[in-house]
DNA sequence: ACCTGAACACCGTTCAAGT
DNA sequence: ACCTGAACACCGTTCAAGT
């Protein structure tokens, strides 16, 4: 319309890949996963419905190029210049905090295993793994294991308790948890657990997981 | 139509809550998550549409409910009566191979992590753990970290590679992932961990991971 | 090339109506 | 009480048609 050569440098509004992925992470965290459609999003984005298909094949790879994008920041975010063991307990917290914050990056990791944000979680952990001296077989074996706890944590923490943003209605769904548990299940080991579940610190408790790990990882060094 | 007081002994087809589990069951064993419909269940029941929704609330409790039934089944038949530390690696092992027999468990397990069979599966971790002699913060620091390992990992391996049935698949499957991630990442890590995937056992590699972690556990004692 | 939006082929769930 | 199945209110994806 203005010309065939004025190439127009920039608009704004125009449709690419990276908007459309920020726009579904926009979503995702204001309304969580399940919640997002792609006529929400074409909405949001003020476009047709089909457009999405000519940068993106379909809402899988959108969610995960969502999730890799979390967790890519993240991850470069991570100080690393530290002692080893610090290293990894600074790298595990950082997801855990990073999942905590966008809830449904902890059920999409879980959903597929070789996405890339699955890959890129191995790769750091690896590195991290690798100064604490071990490597081959070990090395493998630890990392491996590494990345389930951590991404079985946050599948575990992420929904329920901790997505009650209120710390009174995290209470009460915890204490009407703990109640249905020790309702159904007379066994004093759920009940304690019912007890402790009021009082609990999921990072911490996370945490300590992560501590658990380094002292086996330790171990198997002598 | 037989006289209202012929109180029919048992009507083979009669529809109930367990009959309509146990063909949830099935046709996920067949067909596998998210192919798993109403529509096709009842079908499967030869009933109405709308019939299942007199025995369970929705899709969300029949899913829950055929996990939880998956799970039980396997906790019962894992042998107790052992070494302690051998019953937190047979305990571990029946449900990574129940998992590994059922896929779609494994998803479910980590979409909600307050289900019945999730807890099924604290209490009887948490029950070998005391065994080991560890109890109050330790046994839920413990417990929280083996649940979230043992279903992290399952939710890891369980898609993916283990689910092509045949041999020659999953080495075709996992050398076009190991090429995959080496072309996008020439970090000597990723490269490493893309040439061991092929020869690597799952089964092997998760046990790894209950052993570096019960050295944790046993570490902490000291 | 990029975008539009109607059309397609599905979903899970509800509910009046039947038995 | 239990079951039926049409109806409802949605989905993700495709594709002819536009610019």
């Amino acid at each position: 319309m203005t010309g065939p050569v004025t190439r127009s440098p920039r608009r704004s509004d125009a449709l690419s890949r990276k908007r459309i992925v920020a726009a579904a992470i926009e979503i995702l965290d204001l309304v969580g996963e399940g919640e997002l459609t792609v006529r929400g999003l074409t909405a949001h984005l003020a476009t047709g419905r089909g457009a999405i298909y000519h940068h993106v094949s379909g809402k899988d790879e959108l969610l995960s190029a969502a999730a890799d994008e979390v967790v890519a920041q993240v991850l470069t975010g991570v100080p690393t210049d530290q002692e080893a063991e610090a290293g990894v307990r600074a790298l595990a917290l950082g997801i855990f905090d990073a999942i905590d914050a966008h809830p449904w990056v902890g059920t999409q990791l879980s959903r597929e295993p070789l996405q890339p944000a699955v890959l890129r979680i191995w790769t750091s952990i690896g590195t991290q793994l690798q100064r604490l001296g071990v490597d081959g077989r070990t090395l493998s074996d630890a990392g491996s294991a590494l990345v389930s706890y951590v991404l079985g944590s946050a599948a575990q923490y992420v929904t329920g308790p901790r997505s009650a943003s209120d710390e009174a209605g995290r209470q009460a769904y915890l204490d009407k948890l703990a109640l249905a548990w020790t309702e159904h299940d007379p066994d004093p080991l759920v009940t304690g657990a019912a007890a402790q579940l009021r009082e609990h610190d999921d990072r911490q408790q996370f945490l300590a997981g992560v501590d658990i790990f380094l002292a086996g990882v330790r171990r198997r060094d002598r």
